[in-house]
Order: C-alpha cells, then sequence, then structure tokens
DNA sequence: GATTGCGCGATTTTT
DNA sequence: TCGCGCAATC
C-alpha cells in the first residue's frame, strides 16, 4: 500500500491521505483523478475502514469498473467485492429493490428505459387525444425528466407559474398533465424509469427517517465522480447519505462539465463549499497526460470562460508538435484527409489505428470518415447509435422475463401478447386496456379474468393459452436459476427457434444476438457475489433491474486495432496519442442549437476543451469550406474557437486552400500496394464476428467495419418462374411445396388462422420460416 | 402479418 | 440527404 503512496505528487497525496472529513478534489484534465480515487478508498481500506461502509458513486458502468479493478490490483479481492462502488442508477436501484415497500413498489420494479418511457409517453398523449407530432414523446420526455431532476413534483409543475407559462408560450400547456398522467402510470405498471432512480431514493430518504438513518450509519465514507456533472437530486442525495460523518469526497472538474442540458449544474460545486463548513479543497493541476503544446492551448481556450474556478494545469511533458489546423473543400475532403494523414502516421510513425480517434460534435458528421477510413481499408469503429439491449430481438425476449417477474409491466406485455402471433390482434388489447382502464387494475389482471369479460370464443381462448404459459413460467422460475429460465422462455416461445429459421443475415445477427443475450445472463448467474444480501441477488429481477442500466459501451470486449470514432460527448474521460477534432466551424461547433446565451456557449468552449485534452502527442483541428448540411450545400466560417488558440500553438501550413492535403495524398499513392497489405491484416483482426454495434437497427451495416468483407452479400431476390401462375389456395394442404413470387420455393409447414383468413406459415429455401396470409399473397402450388 | 412508399424533421445524451 | 414512422397494399 505505501509504495501506491510514493508513485503519487504532493496534491494527489494529500487528497488520498486526507481521509475525514468534507473533501473537494478539483481535478484537473488528466490530472490522475481515477488513480487518486482509487488509491483513496484502498488507502482508507489499510486504514481500517471496512470495505462495507465506502460507496463510490460514478457516472458510467465503464468507469466504475475501472475502478474496480485498479483496486483489485492494490487489494485483495474478496474485499472489493464488498465495496459499494457504481453508477448513481444502479446503487441506487439495488437499495430501493430491498426498501421498494416503503414506496408502495414491488421489489421487482421494472425500470423503464428512454424507450419505454417514450412508449408510454405515447400513449397517454394518444388517450389524451393530443397530437404527438405537437407533443413529441421525445420533446415531452425531457421536459418531465428535466422537471425530476429539479425536484418538481407533477403537483409542483403545475402551479409553477413560469414553467406553465413557458408551456403555453410552446404551444403545450398539456404537459403538466402527461406528467401527471405518466407518473400515476409508471406507478401503477411498477416501474420507474431512469430519473425515478434518483427521485425515488430521495424520497426514500426524505421520507423515512429509519431508513436514512440506516445508510447513513452504512456509508461512512462518501465519495463522487465527476462531481460537476451531478444535478440537485444527485446532490440532495449525496447531502442526505453524507450528513452524520460528513466524510464526503467530491471530485470534479468545472472545465469538463458538458452535461448540463441533462440537469447537471456546476453550482453543486460551489454550493459544497457553502454546505461544508471546514470543507478542504484541493487542486490537481498537474498534467500526465498531454503535450505541452496541446496544454497551453487548451489552457489559453478555457480561459475565454467567465465562469470558472481559477487554476493553471501544468506539466512535466515534452513540448510536442504544433497542433495542426487543417482547412480542406469540402466534408468529403475533411474525410479523405483524415483517413490519409492517420495512413501515413501508421506508415511513418508507427502507430496502430488505437491510437487515432476521430471527435466531432454531432453523429451525422460521421460518415464522410467513414467512407474514407472504409476506401482506405483502415479497421474503425464509431461509438454510440443503439445498443445491444434496445435491439428489437433483445427486447422481445427480455419483455418476456419482466411479464413474468413484474405482470403490471404493462409495456413488456404489449410487447409480447401477440408476439410470436398467437391470435390476441389490437381489437382485443384494446378492450383488455379500456376494461384495465375502468376498472383502475392492471392489464394482466383483466387477462386472468378474462373469462368474465365477455371476449369471443377464439380470443378468449388465446388469451387464456397466453395466461397459462406465464404462470407456468412463473411456476418454473422458482426451480431454475436466470439462465436456465431465458433459455427455457426462448424455447417454449419459439423465439429462439424462429430467428434461428430466418436465414437472412439481418436473422443471422438477430439469431447470435439472442445467443450472446444469454451467455450473457448466463455469465452473471455464475458471477461471484458478496457477502452481503442485497449485491448477492442473482434472481431474475435482480438481473432485469442491472441490466437496464448497461449501454453498449459496457459489453465492449476489446476488440481488434481500430480507430475510434465518437461525439466529443463520448470522448470524455478517454485519451488517444493522436486526436483529429473534425468539422471546427461556426453553427456546428459551436452548434447553431447553442450559440444563443453566454451559458450556452461556454459549454460549448468546455466541449472544446474536452476533445483538445484529448490528445497526448499529436492534435488536428479540421474545418472544411462547405459541407452537405440536411441535403443542402452549406458554407460555414472556421469556428471563433478557433482564433482562442495562440498562433505559437498552431500549424497552419495546411489551412491554406491550395496546400490543403497535398502531402497526404501523396504519401498515399507512394503507399497504396503496401496499404493493400495492411488492409488484409485488418480484416484478419476485426473480423471475428461482430453482431451488435450496428449503427442502425435491422441494417446489415456494422459500425466496426470490416475492410471489403468480400462476404457481404445482398439479399438475394427470387426471380419467378416463368409459368408463375397463382394457384387456389383453399384447400392448400401441410407439406405442399409452393413457389413465392418474392421468397422462392419452400414448403408448407402449418396453417393456422379462421377459414376466412388462413395464415400459412411456410419454411422457404432461401428467406427462411414466413407466414403468409393466403388471401393476399399469391402461392404457386409446385407438383 | 409483412412489405413498400411518402412525408417529415434533423444537437450533444454517462443512466 | 437520409432514416424513421405510419399508412396503404399484397
Amino acid at each position: 500500500m505505501d509504495n501506491h503512496l510514493t508513485e503519487l505528487n504532493i496534491q494527489q497525496r494529500e487528497a488520498v491521505t486526507c481521509i475525514n472529513g468534507p473533501l473537494m478534489i478539483i481535478a484537473g484534465a488528466g490530472s490522475g483523478k481515477t488513480k487518486v480515487l482509487t488509491t483513496r478508498i484502498a488507502h482508507l481500506m489499510a486504514s481500517g475502514v471496512d470495505a462495507f461502509n465506502i460507496l463510490a458513486l460514478t457516472f458510467t458502468n465503464k468507469a466504475a469498473l475501472e475502478m474496480k479493478e485498479r483496486i483489485e490490483k492494490i487489494l485483495n479481492i474478496t474485499e472489493v467485492r464488498n465495496l459499494y462502488i457504481g453508477t448513481f442508477h444502479s446503487v441506487f436501484a439495488r437499495i430501493l429493490r430491498v426498501e421498494a415497500a416503503h414506496l408502495g413498489y414491488p421489489n421487482n420494479f421494472t425500470i423503464y428505459d428512454t424507450d419505454d418511457s417514450r412508449s408510454v409517453l405515447k400513449t397517454i398523449i394518444n388517450e389524451l387525444d393530443l397530437d404527438d407530432k405537437h407533443y413529441k414523446p421525445s420533446v415531452i420526455h425531457n421536459r418531465i425528466s428535466a422537471a425530476k431532476n429539479a425536484l418538481m413534483s407533477p403537483v409542483e409543475y403545475n402551479n409553477d407559474y413560469y414553467i406553465q407559462q413557458e408551456d403555453i408560450k410552446t404551444k403545450r400547456p398539456a404537459i403538466g398533465q402527461i406528467y401527471k398522467t405518466y407518473t400515476d402510470k409508471c406507478f401503477k405498471n411498477g416501474a420507474m424509469d431512469f430519473d425515478d432512480l434518483l427521485l425515488k431514493m430521495h424520497e426514500l430518504l426524505k421520507n423515512h427517517p429509519d431508513v436514512l438513518h440506516k445508510y447513513q450509519y452504512k456509508f461512512k465514507y462518501v465519495l463522487i465522480d465527476e462531481y460537476q456533472d451531478t444535478n440537485p437530486v444527485q446532490y440532495q442525495i449525496a447531502k442526505l447519505l453524507a450528513a452524520t460523518h460528513e466524510n464526503i469526497c467530491v471530485v470534479g472538474d468545472d472545465a469538463q462539465s458538458i452535461y448540463s442540458f441533462r440537469g447537471a449544474t456546476i453550482e453543486n460545486i460551489l454550493q459544497f463549499k457553502k454546505d461544508y463548513e471546514d470543507v478542504k479543497i484541493i487542486k490537481l493541476e498537474q498534467n500526465y497526460r498531454s503535450s505541452q503544446t496541446i496544454l497551453n492551448a487548451a489552457n489559453k481556450i478555457i480561459e475565454h470562460n467567465k465562469n470558472q474556478i481559477q487554476k493553471l494545469l501544468w506539466t512535466e511533458n515534452k513540448e510536442g508538435e504544433k497542433i495542426k489546423l487543417v482547412r480542406t473543400m469540402t466534408d468529403n475532403d475533411e474525410g479523405k484527409f483524415v483517413a490519409n494523414t492517420i495512413q501515413e502516421k501508421k506508415l511513418r510513425n508507427h502507430y496502430y489505428n488505437n491510437d487515432f480517434a476521430i471527435l466531432y460534435r454531432t453523429n451525422a458528421q460521421s460518415r464522410a470518415f467513414e467512407e474514407s477510413l472504409r476506401r482506405m481499408g483502415i479497421a474503425y469503429r464509431i461509438y454510440g447509435g443503439m445498443s445491444f439491449y434496445q435491439r428489437k430481438e433483445i427486447k422481445d425476449l427480455l419483455a418476456y422475463l419482466r411479464v413474468v417477474v413484474n405482470p403490471k409491466d404493462e409495456e413488456a406485455l404489449k410487447r409480447i401478447i401477440n408476439y410470436p402471433a398467437r391470435g390476441i390482434g389490437k381489437t382485443t388489447i384494446e378492450k383488455c386496456l379500456t376494461i384495465a382502464n375502468e376498472q383502475n387494475t392492471s392489464m394482466y389482471n383483466v387477462l386472468q379474468h378474462a373469462a368474465e369479460h365477455g371476449f369471443k370464443a377464439s380470443a378468449l381462448e388465446s388469451i387464456q393459452n397466453f395466461v397459462t404459459m406465464i404462470r407456468y413460467f412463473q411456476s418454473m422460475l422458482s426451480n431454475t436459476n436466470a439462465y436456465n429460465f431465458a433459455v427455457q422462455v426462448g424455447k417454449h416461445t419459439n423465439i429462439v427457434k424462429e430467428l434461428f429459421n430466418d436465414k437472412t443475415t439481418e436473422g443471422l445477427a438477430r439469431y447470435e444476438n439472442i445467443q450472446e443475450l444469454l451467455n450473457s445472463i448466463k455469465e452473471w448467474t455464475e458471477m461471484p457475489s458478496n457477502e452481503d444480501g442485497e449485491l448477492g441477488d442473482k434472481s431474475l429481477g435482480s438481473y432485469l433491474q442491472q441490466i437496464t442500466l448497461l449501454t453498449d459501451s459496457d459489453n465492449d470486449k476489446e476488440e481488434g486495432d481500430t480507430v475510434k470514432l465518437m461525439t466529443i460527448h463520448a470522448a470524455k474521460g478517454l485519451e488517444f496519442a493522436c486526436v483529429f477534432i473534425v468539422g471546427v466551424e461556426e453553427m456546428l461547433f459551436p452548434n447553431v442549437m447553442s450559440i444563443n446565451t453566454r451559458e450556452e456557449l461556454e459549454e460549448e468552449r468546455r466541449l472544446f476543451y474536452v476533445a483538445t485534452t484529448r490528445a497526448k502527442e499529436k492534435l488536428w483541428l479540421t474545418y472544411a469550406n462547405m459541407r452537405y448540411r440536411f441535403g443542402q450545400l452549406v458554407q460555414n466560417e472556421p469556428s471563433r474557437f478557433l482564433q482562442e488558440i495562440p498562433a505559437e500553438y498552431v500549424d497552419k501550413s495546411y489551412a491554406g486552400v491550395g496546400a490543403r492535403n497535398q502531402e497526404a495524398e501523396n504519401v498515399n499513392r507512394k503507399f497504396r500496394t503496401v496499404e493493400d497489405n495492411f488492409e488484409y491484416n485488418d480484416i484478419k483482426k476485426n473480423s471475428k464476428s461482430q453482431t451488435w454495434n450496428y449503427k442502425q437497427q435491422g441494417k446489415s451495416q456494422p459500425s466496426s467495419y470490416v475492410a471489403n468483407n468480400p462476404t457481404r452479400t445482398k439479399n438475394i431476390q427470387h426471380i419467378p418462374s416463368s409459368n408463375f401462375t397463382p394457384s387456389d389456395t383453399s384447400n392448400l394442404k401441410i407439406g405442399q411445396q409452393v413457389e413465392h413470387q418474392k421468397f422462392g420455393f419452400g414448403s408448407v409447414i402449418k396453417i393456422e388462422g379462421s377459414a376466412h383468413n388462413p395464415i400459412a406459415t411456410i419454411q422457404f429455401e432461401l428467406s427462411g420460416e414466413k407466414k403468409i396470409m393466403l388471401n393476399y399473397a399469391k402461392l404457386r402450388m409446385v407438383e
């Protein structure tokens, strides 16, 4: 332990060893923040603090995991397991699971992700007969989220004059009503959304002194990472938890606060000093990451912000190269320049793809870079986009698990009640919902007593079969672990089989995704737990709660050597040898949406600061004269931020129009043959099946690109035989060979549905299993 | 039930 | 431009 202390500088050591009382660490970019936090926790334990009494809150699972791993290197593993390290959301979810009854919630409450929340809102908006084009669920959700993060209840929302005026101005006066209905509905469904995890935690501590005391006593030491990004609820919770012992240590950097649009406020940093009289403040100002040039430039940039805590980052690192400013004609040229330059640097300076990051302000900018990297055969990976758990097939299977665990979960129920199709159509579902509303009960409860509600015979039978199935699952749940259970559900519902039979590229990917999900459940089931019951809960309910809080990157197994493409937001906390900040233009960066107030502009500047400080050795700033935006060619001025960097740190020789990417283009030409060899290597390194991380659902376009993949195929379209004439299918039999104009040849494996609307399930040779409505589809019987 | 076609809208987003 | 969501078709 002691030798870990010797590795620290004076300020870092002080931050680690000063264990009692309130402490605020202002940690500049690259100043060894994580090192300090982890060493501090290790030091606490070495000083005799029990792991069970330490709570460390982070913003991302990734940060939590990294901390855990680092502490494990210092301490033994069992001890680390007993620590409470996690995101605000995941830690609170665990506590709420234990304490749910105090709030009238079931232990197995569902956690709604953003999609679920929006879907609930959409239902409500339609029920209230409002126009969902004007009352867009995403907009409403943001508004409600903001209210929750500011600790504002629906009642307070509706009584707030200023808020009401705002909503009237935007012609959305019903938001308050929607908020109220939404809250009620979530409660009825036994569900909490992301914001509720914070809000309910606060409510729990605020209204239940016994519970508050329990956790105050338990968490004698509280640590909070990325403090500049906390919002008012998180702030209040931290304050409550730390009130007895006041052993609270927060780490943050006001200059890196970039999430104010999500309710985060730097106020919390300023308020901290007021809340705790004897607060100790330590500044970490030595930067271990960047070259002097890069760091000096960053310092100069952030100086333009009025609102900030004074500090000056310095480094002992080498001066390094100047920052290269690059102007290109178009956005496509920008893409080419970056790809060419990466190629050049790889060859000349022996960098790996992993050393490069391309950072942009908006996701839409990624395309030009994807194209040029692909053309050059450079393996890359895009971060952001659809997460694994948002995929349809994953959500479908999870929805079954959710309903079994919490039958009140209406969102999940609606998702699976007729998937795979089992004859419970729209009308039946509508009717259930109406009855549930009238009787103020859950939809599942209506299904359970369907016989009393006068459904027609066929619908009633389908419903009863469905309920029987769910009951069967529920009884199974008590006899087996989460993994076996999930496998059984997949089998029993035919979901797995259906995907298995779909031989299209997308179908294959979906099948693999399901397998991946099952694997992850298995892994989770087998993961060792701590000595404390709360973290050792291996039930399915506990799994579902934690899974919702995971994001894409949490599944991210290190995969190959790739150039990283991501938004600047996503890059926070990361570092790369070589960084390209692209699209450094007015209207883009700073973004048009954020140039109206000083606050907005300063946040954009902090964003630019964050981007700059990601670079260790080399930094390029690029901008284009013209680029396509929303299909229109627009001309942009270079960003105002560029002028904020003193000329002495910048190499402008690439910024002249004529000179633009000549050098890189020459290099490119010269090394073309070598490049092809590289391409081959990239394929090999990167061609392990990457089944998720697709940018958009259903598209077979992996965001991690495999160079010139020869196996990539378009779906083969069937060309109908010349003698194709539709047959009369009224007495189609199982086993009959048929031809479909599009799907090709196949054989009938099942016929269901009513007499006037028969549905045949046909196994096609090329297209997999399909359900065909015989009234519409043209089928030719093959002799 | 599943596929095609049109119209619309389009920052950032740790959970 | 491009992707999606919903309505019209098979």
